[in-house]
DNA sequence: ACAGCTTTGTTCAAATTCGAACAACAAGGT
DNA sequence: ACCTTGTTGTTCGAATTTGAACAAAGCTGT
């Protein structure tokens, strides 16, 4: 071991607070989303991304967005079909595409859920930190968002 | 929307990138270990867990460090006793108990595993950001896990 | 018009995750 | 000893995830 450069002490333990913390994190999420409004995360997610875009994607474009795989968003979709959060709509000019369209059940669901969802990532990630650790720790992801970027698929807010 | 206090563009925008940043860093390096040694992500954190704490643990303590569920783990174990790189031996003084056994072939199998998995973390990172990028990345990181600490069950590197 | 390559979304099987329910055991008080 | 309460791990079912394989369209150059 160590034949490179191992990780220093103060790196291996800031990617296992880092991994810890993502964990935590999204699990009371999940838990929070699923009491208040029925949703997982990543179905929160995916309505979160269909209106930020306008009330319609298609498929390709709103996995991207939502961080998951094409087979995974035809799954979440298909939930939230059923549920009448989304529709289902062919599109115009290609008839492959499917596009995936708010509803207005589905805006309310989005406004129901995103109160508790935003005191929650208030509660749990931002306040708890003083003013300068939130604003380092803002610096950083920023600066790992770009990295990750440059050697991989997009990643990031889409800003 | 907006009752109480929302997010800023600035904290949603950190909040995202950070689940961005964590779903992606999670995927590679589930990647990375799968083709190294056929390990999962969970899988390396039960060994890694494990030969930290000198190489056994109860099936509680060891679901704790794992940052899994108690069903979560009993499968990964036994997943990992069939792969001959953990033993389940019941514990001494308590009936109830099951310890969990790291052995040689899970030694090893840790050993190969880590060198490609340190040099991951390194790449996708700790590399690519400046050391003042770094310091407030892991500053902020400590603060959160403290923070999470509090108000919930325990977190981050044990230290 | 056509062959060849790419893109789109779905289907499928396999793996994994979690929580709830459960049985076995431990611990403390009476 | 006994009853009550708390712990420990496992089992079970349901939900979800992913990649590979696939069919249906697009696109390109000839």
């Amino acid at each position: 071991m160590g034949n490179v450069r191992d990780l220093t002490e103060r790196e291996l333990e800031t990617w296992r607070g880092f991994l810890a913390a993502s964990t935590l994190l999204t699990r009371r999420v999940e838990q929070r989303l699923k009491d208040d409004a029925g949703l997982s995360h990543a179905q929160y997610e995916v309505l979160a991304r269909l209106a930020a875009a306008g009330g319609c994607l298609r498929m390709t474009e709103l996995a991207g967005a939502a961080l998951t795989s094409k087979s995974g968003l035809t799954y979440q979709v298909a939930r939230l079909a059923e549920a009448g959060l989304v529709d289902r709509r062919s599109c115009a000019g290609d008839d492959r595409g499917v596009l995936a369209f708010l509803t207005d059940r589905g805006r309310a669901a989005l406004r129901a859920a995103a109160e508790g969802y935003s005191a929650l990532v208030r509660a749990e990630f931002v306040d708890g930190l003083t003013e300068e650790q939130f604003s380092g720790l803002r610096k950083g992801i920023q600066a790992l968002c770009a990295h990750l970027d440059n050697a991989g698929e997009p990643v990031g807010p889409p800003a």
